[in-house]
DNA sequence: AGTCGCCACGAAG
DNA sequence: CTTCGTGGCGACT
């Protein structure tokens, strides 16, 4: 599998996000000199070595989930929340507590 | 080589 | 809610 040096740039930094903690795409994509958050998003979509690089730690900018295994909706968001959880990220309708932010 | 269009986003209207 | 800017990249020529 090919892996452009963009990826290479997102992986590297989503894989220090800590357990527990979360960043967003457009905190990536700043991070990374990237105007556009969408473009990690597109990254992040085809996450080559998961869970090595944890990409459900990384969410929309608004701290509502954003997208896990391709969707933006369904039962992956639902395994995405539940990962989330069961890290101690704590959610307050629909949103992740401000508190988590990496 | 160039073009086109898609997208797990985000801000603005 | 909608629309628009955005930039990386796959698909195609």
């Amino acid at each position: 599998m090919r892996v452009t040096p963009f990826q290479q740039r997102v992986y590297d930094l989503v894989a220090r996000i800590p357990r527990g903690r979360v960043a967003t795409y457009r905190d990536i994509a700043d991070r990374l000199g990237c105007g556009s958050a969408r473009a990690v998003g597109q990254a992040l979509k085809r996450n080559p070595f998961a869970p090595r690089v944890p990409c459900h730690r990384v969410v929309s900018s608004d701290l509502t989930l954003g997208g896990f295994q391709g969707k933006i909706s369904g039962a992956a968001i639902r395994r995405k929340l539940r990962l989330l959880e069961g890290e101690g990220i704590r959610f307050t309708k629909g949103r992740l507590d401000e508190s988590c932010r990496y």
